[in-house]
RNA sequence: GCGGAGGUUGCCGAGCUAGGUUAAAGGCGACAGACUCAAGAUCUGUUUCUGUAGGGAUCCGCCGGUUCAAAUCCGGCCCUCCGCACCA
């Protein structure tokens, strides 16, 4: 179909406001929600599947009669927007390219790029470019979106909310603040995220946990990080650095000593900690220092495996188990490895056999002892035991064993915890990467088990699709734990209680679906109030008393009361679709917040987690270059051909590979429906004998539809409408009823039914249909299946089970067929099989009994129950002769004494032609 | 490691929660035929092996078990993929 046409339906839409659903109190309502897109881009076709999805089930609801609501927003919340702007300013390369390709699917005109990237020096420009394309693409993709109440987070409406959500939230006891450690950049002096750090999208930084094991010596301590403080009865001496500068600190009235690489992050992580002068490796290693726990005097050796630069340029050896040590201490015969971890029984997992393994000589070889280490860490963590040397840690797991070690040596006071980066790392601007505490984080706090109960309650009323997810949810919420929800920077909402603070993207997107509700009203108080205070939402939201609102004003109090209506008819979302990225945050989130805040009746009904879309085998990313446009993918094929695509491809909630040549067949399948319909008749005045196929086949086809789609399997329901009704269509030639008729038959319900899926061929073949009104409001009729349709449908599946058999035959004896005399069993027969499958073979008649062998091979074919098979056979005999391409003759027979004899559900095939090779056979 | 999903006929992908109706849907590809001057598209059929009458044999990661009967249930093994957080 014409671009154009597709424009006008969109239009007729748009005008129409038919799917600006009002309350009704006829029609059971039905609310679909799906996350709303991060405005940072344009779409891809991954994207689009979820809306799609989303806007098939919308539009399958209002056909069967529901008051279907299906808004959408847009989500700024973040600092990914901030971030782009900032490196767009800052004339970043890389991200300049990748906004140029953004605008360039838009928009031709160098010029004019030119200057919106200049713009996008705003980030607000960046949200609002995007969010009014996307909105636009979403109209031509024929969602039934209601875009009139559209918002973005970003909006001050939605901030007021926001404050309402957290506010609740501190009321509830949920929002608790604590010291955390961030990864943060000391020369911006500002946290630093996925955007800013150079390579952080593809090589992500995490933040590990070091245990910062004090030595205790005459003039100070060391402090050697350690990843496995578990090994601390196996450690021999300590290693520091030549080449690095030292310096001592105080910190807690005790003198410490660490390279001053590691004093500097220290000062980002410790309070009140100060340095006093510099040192040298010379000096410490003047001194022996004293291990806690095991009380050991150890000496210390300069060693280049020490990098200064990581933890705090101190190190604590140990041969017997780490690679490194190991090999440093080949230099130094006094030292001699200790084995406090055994290993079971046919590990290989040991220093001295890993050593060989990947052939280490020297501690020059650094990448095989990275590897080695990587092994021997992994080894020892999940199967190692504490050995006898481990004293009250004996016998231990070896996790079991860090865990009591480090709570151990926290209580004594002889650990601190230090944090370091999981690798090196820079920003965009070349400065280094440390992990800093954050004193006074806010958190939410998802460990409560109150809340988590709520959540498991909510958990178990939510159906889930599919439903095996149901489980997983149950362990993510389980899983929750306290949870940063505010940061120092990006767009957002401000903390009310803490304005220094923004709410952070994921926790401020949570109950949001319940703005859509009262979006309107909303912005009509704030036109009058300035802001919509916390005791409005109550009002609005919780059922809270009216008397907050008095001093509002009568025309406030009468807006409140609509949207209070509004939200009680329309919460809570009925369905909320979504991408399995969602599934273990937002979605899991979404679920908490509502048990936080709303009471029961206002849980989610259901939630449906669909599968990524795939391109040449990789997750569809920007970042990864295998982005399809899903402008331009809708724009090539037409809206509804990428609808079908995403409808009948596979099964919503597994990964769909995105082929662009199986597009091309979605198309032609379109293509061809599209000529069927131009080229159909109206519905005939009269019904002739012969329409009954395909009117009953349809019936069952589109009963079957509406059940599945009930279930929301739309694949299966695409195939049943769509593909499978196109081939009865076509078949219904071969029964006596040209296409265009068959077509016209059923056309009214099709076009609905198809509305879903391709609404606007539907909208457009029911506009050239002269029906009335809209495709996609029109309601569909659940077919009443008689006896007949049943039946008529049966008979065309024996015919078809005949054909099949004679084709077999023709094939496997090589006839060039003239003509088929199929014979059908009679009474007499019927009466003999019977008796055979029923066991009663005394009572056949003796003349007879020489066909029970015959009958018990044919015994799984045997149908008794198939009473009118001559009548069903004789009923389709110009489909079946039309099928094969030679006449057919269909009648009934008696015994066939000393041959083969036709059964019930069995009849005799007899070709009558001449053998490919020759001889003629009768 | 923890948690989850899965390994099906050339490929993709159903079926496997209720075992037989499954040589195993559907799509793609391949092959043959029809149409066409021809190609493409479309339509028809074939697509594990085998058989001169609708039949037979083998088959659903590997090994074993339950059963009259297993792709489907049970046990073990091998392999693949996804999530593990502050990132939207």
């Amino acid at each position: 179909m014409e671009d154009s046409v597709e424009e006008k339906i969109t239009e007729k839409w748009n005008e129409s406001g038919i799917f600006e659903p009002a309350l009704s109190k006829s029609s059971k309502k039905f609310l679909i929600t799906v996350p709303y897109p991060y405005v940072n881009g344009s779409l891809h076709v991954g994207h689009g599947k979820t809306y799609t999805v989303a806007d098939i089930i919308a539009r399958s609801r209002r056909i069967t009669g529901y008051n279907v609501l299906y808004p959408m927003a847009f989500h700024q919340s973040g600092t990914p927007l901030v971030a782009y702007s900032r490196r767009l300013k800052a004339g970043d390369k890389a991200i300049r390219k990748t906004y140029y390709e953004h605008i360039s699917t838009y928009i031709n005109d160098e010029k004019e790029i030119e200057r919106l990237l200049k713009e996008f020096e705003d980030p607000e420009n960046i949200a609002d470019f995007f969010a009014n394309r996307i909105s636009k693409d979403f109209m031509r993709l024929g969602y039934s979106i209601d875009w009139t109440r559209s918002f973005a987070s970003g909006n001050m409406v939605y901030q007021d909310f926001v404050e309402w959500q957290f506010n609740k939230l501190m009321e509830e006891g949920l929002i608790v603040q604590k010291d955390y450690p961030i990864l943060y950049s000391q020369e911006d002096g500002n946290a630093v995220g996925e955007d800013d750090i150079k390579d952080g999208d593809t090589d992500k930084v995490a933040i590990d946990e070091y245990t910062g094991i004090i030595f205790k010596g005459q003039e100070f301590s060391l402090i050697a990080a350690t990843l496995r403080p578990e090994t601390i009865f196996g450690v021999t001496n300590l290693w520091i650095s030549a080449e690095a500068n030292y310096v001592i600190f105080r910190y807690n009235g005790k003198k410490y000593a660490v390279s001053s690489f590691g004093f500097n992050k220290l000062k980002f992580q410790l309070k009140e900690i100060e340095k006093l002068s510099e040192t040298s490796a010379e000096e410490i290693i003047q001194y022996e220092y004293k291990s806690p726990i095991t009380g050991n005097m150890l000496k210390v050796y300069k060693s280049d495996i020490v990098d200064p630069d990581i933890g705090t340029g101190v190190v604590f050896s140990v041969p017997g188990h780490a690679m490194w040590d190991y090999a440093a201490s080949l230099r130094h015969k006094e030292i001699k490895p200790v084995k406090v971890i055994e290993m079971p029984a046919g590990s290989t997992a040991s220093v001295e056999q890993l050593l060989s393994e990947f052939k280490i000589k020297s501690a020059g070889d650094r990448v095989a002892i990275e590897e080695a280490t990587k092994v021997l860490y992994r080894e020892e963590y999940y199967s190692g035991k504490m050995n006898a040397l481990n004293g009250k840690f004996s016998g231990m797991s070896v996790r079991d064993a860090r865990e009591g070690i480090i709570s151990e040596l926290e209580k004594e006071g002889d650990a601190i915890k230090v944090y370091e980066t999981s690798r090196k790392a820079f920003t965009r601007s070349e400065a280094k990467v440390i992990v800093a505490i954050m004193s006074g984080q806010w958190f939410i706090d998802y460990s409560s088990r109150k809340w988590k109960e709520l959540g498991h309650r909510a958990v178990d009323s939510i159906k889930f699709y599919p439903d095996t997810l149901k489980k997983n949810m149950h362990d993510t919420i389980d899983w929750l734990k306290e949870r940063p929800c505010a940061r120092r920077r990006g767009i957002g909402t401000k903390l009310p209680f803490d304005p220094e603070w923004t709410i952070e993207s994921l926790s401020d997107s949570t109950i949001y679906p319940i703005l859509y509700t009262v979006i309107n009203e909303l912005r009509a108080i704030r036109e009058i109030t300035g802001k919509v205070n916390q005791d409005i939402l109550d009002f609005i939201l919780l059922d809270k008393d009216l008397d907050l609102l008095r001093k509002y004003g009568k025309k406030v109090e009468d807006i409140a009361i609509k949207a209070r209506a509004n939200k009680s008819y329309w919460y809570p979302v009925d369905l909320r679709v979504t991408a399995t990225p969602h599934f273990s945050n937002h979605l899991a989130f979404y679920i908490m917040h509502h048990c936080a805040i709303f009471p029961e009746k206002y849980w989610p009904k259901s939630l449906m987690i669909l599968g990524l879309v795939v391109s040449s085998g990789a997750k569809i990313g920007k970042s990864k270059g295998n982005a399809v446009s899903l402008y331009n993918t809708a724009r090539e094929y037409s809206a509804d051909v990428y609808r079908l695509a995403i409808a009948a491809a596979a099964d919503p909630s597994s990964e769909l590979e995105w082929a662009e040549d199986e597009l091309d067949s979605f198309n032609r399948k379109y293509q061809s429906f599209c000529a069927l319909m131009d080229s159909s008749s109206a519905k005939p005045e009269k019904l002739k004998p012969e329409d009954r196929w395909i009117t009953s086949s349809f019936k069952l086809r589109l009963a079957r539809f509406i059940d599945l789609m009930e279930k929301y399997d739309i694949r299966n329901a695409v195939v049943s409408i769509f593909y499978d009704v196109l081939n009865d269509v076509k078949e219904a030639e071969r029964t006596g009823v040209p296409q265009a008729r068959a077509v016209g038959l059923i056309k009214k319900q099709w076009l609905i039914a198809l509305s879903c899926i391709i609404p606007y061929a539907s909208e457009h073949y029911w506009n050239l249909s002269s029906f009335k009104g809209f495709s996609s409001t029109a309601k569909l009729e659940r077919p009443v299946i008689s006896e007949e349709d049943t039946r008529v449908t049966s008979w065309k599946n024996e015919a078809d089970k005949l054909i099949g058999d004679i084709r077999a035959i023709i094939a496997a004896a090589q006839v060039e067929p003239e003509s088929i005399e199929v014979t059908v069993a009679g009474v007499e027969q019927a009466k003999i099989a019977e008796l055979v499958i029923k066991r009663k073979m005394a009572e056949i008649e003796p003349k007879y009994r020489y066909l029970i062998p015959q009958i018990e091979k044919s015994r799984k074919f045997i149908d008794l129950e198939n009473k009118d098979e001559l009548v069903a056979l004789e009923s389709f005999k110009e489909y079946i002769s039309s099928t094969i391409g030679k006449p057919v003759t269909i009648n009934t027979g008696d015994v066939n004494p000393g041959a083969k004899n036709a059964w019930p559900g069995r009849p005799l095939i007899n070709i009558k032609g001449e053998k490919k090779r020759g001889f003629k056979v009768q």
